[in-house]
Formats: C-alpha cells, structure tokens, sequence
DNA sequence: ATAAGCTCCGTACCTAGGTACGGAGGCAAG
DNA sequence: CTTGCCTCCGTACCTAGGTACGGAGCTTAT
C-alpha cells in the first residue's frame, strides 16, 4: 500500500520544492491546511505532491498563482457550470500562448537555419517576426 | 515619409508602456540610450517602439528581461555562430512550452465538454492529465 | 533523558519588474 | 516673460513569489 502520510518536510523533497514554499502556498490559500492529528504535526498525501507539482508546472507555462488557484478550484468536480466557465476562460488564453510561442518558433527556426546556412544575414527577422503583420 | 523622431513620452504611448518603464529598460539594457541631438532631450525612432512591443510580446509568452535581452542581442544580424547557439537553446525552450501548453489545453477542453454534457463529474482530470504519464 | 533533527510560527529579507515622486531644466504659446 | 507641459535624473516605493531566520516545542535514537 502507498504511505499516505508524511511530514511537510517530505512533501518539500517529493515535490522539488522548499519547505518555505509549502508553508506559503498554505498562506496564499492554494494548498489546505491538513488537521494535525499528532499533536501539531501536519501529515500531508500524495495528492497535495501532486498539486505542488502541478502548481510549478503551471507557473513555468506562465500562469499567476492566482490563476492556479482558480483552476484548482476546479478539482473538485463540483460547481459543474462554473468550472466550465473558467475552464473555457483558461482555454482561450493558452491558445493564444500557443500562437505567439508557435510565431516565436518560427521566426528563431528560420534564423537558426538562415545562421547556418552563413549567408551574411542582413538582419534578424525576430522582432518583425513577433510583432505580426505590422 | 515616416516620422522618425520622437520623444519618449510619444514612444511610450506608442508603445503602450509607461515612461518609466523605458527609462527602466534603458537602465537595464533593453534599449540602447539615443544621443540628444537636442540639449538634453533624446528622440527615438520607430524601431525603438518595435523593440518594446517586442519585449511585451516575449513577457506574455514567459521570457524574462534577461532572456530578451539575449534575444534581441540577435537582432545586429552579426555573430552569426553565437546567435544560431542561442536561438536554438529558445527554440527547444519554447517547444517545451507549448507542449506543456497543449496538455493544459486537452485537461481543460475535456472538462469543459464533461461539464457541459453535465454527466455530474466525477472529479476533474487536470491535476493528473498535467503531471503527464506519471 | 538528553541531544539531534524535525516541525510550527511569525517576521524579515530578497529578486524581478516595474511605478511614483520630486526637483531642475527646456521650450512653445499666449 | 511667465505659465504649462514636457524631459532628465535619482531615489523611493510597490507587487509577486518566494527564502531565510530564530525561538519554541515534538520525537526519535542513543
């Protein structure tokens, strides 16, 4: 069987995070605090590495905690409506992410191979690339 | 023929930034300081608004000041071997990325389909569909 | 039962990325 | 030539997201 219970210190390790950062992120309301039952020792499961984790890789995609927060709250499966409606709020700005990262890419793709192919480039197509049809 | 001579204030507006937030980038390297032609005051050009809604453009997308920075150091279209080294690093950063980005986008356009169906959700698929093949 | 090594908690401090403020000077219109 | 609005510059302040610190209390091995 899984050990469901471990200490906020392991929780730290398994998720790749400080100690600090456990604490925190209870203060900023995204991870519940759990009751202690051992006489002031928190005990914390699986899925509280799970959200931690789920917090870093979301803030390396560029979400606020914020934002975090609100798609947490959708982890409940409850509210049904209302976490659709976040959800498609989501949905759209990443999409949007997507397009500027896919711009981005194409732009330093065309400039790596343009680099390699040592023409002399001229000037780097990066900035014109990026700002779209100006 | 195109004005290309402005103030900062008029390259802000046009820019849609603060004042203050070029005169922050200047101090950071971001945008080179123009002479002042006239006793004191600087003028910009339109490829100074490029850069900074370039700059803007790259935050959205995740980059730090210093990783744009590195970035627009490509722009001289010199230093062909050095700026090919770096678009690469930024290219396998940004597919990286998007990646993440499009497992959100499936987490997320599952649950919203789940909701609207209303087949009373169990519980939402994010937090594991994000954490990847765990 | 005592020392090592946790945990808890509050508070202070740090970095990134700005934003605001205040004094001094330029400049154009009335 | 003065009023008003700009620029320049330095310095102070702000928010987000942590990190570090220090005293006090468990808990575990010896």
């Amino acid at each position: 069987m899984t050990q469901e219970c471990f200490t906020i210190g392991v929780l730290a390790k398994r998720a790749g995070v400080n100690v600090e950062t456990i604490r925190f992120y209870q203060r900023r309301g995204l991870l519940t605090e759990p009751d202690r039952p051992l006489k002031g020792v928190r005990r914390y499961a699986e899925r509280d590495v799970q959200r931690v984790r789920f917090i870093k890789q979301g803030q390396k995609l560029g979400f606020s905690l914020d934002e975090l927060t609100e798609l947490l709250s959708l982890e409940d499966g409850q509210h049904c409506r209302e976490a659709r409606d976040i959800a498609l709020k989501k949905l759209s700005s990443i999409r949007e992410r997507i397009e500027g990262l896919r711009t981005m890419e194409k732009a330093l793709s065309d400039l790596a191979e343009r680099c390699s192919q040592n023409t002399g480039a001229v000037s780097c197509p990066i900035i014109l690339a990026l700002l779209g049809p100006s």
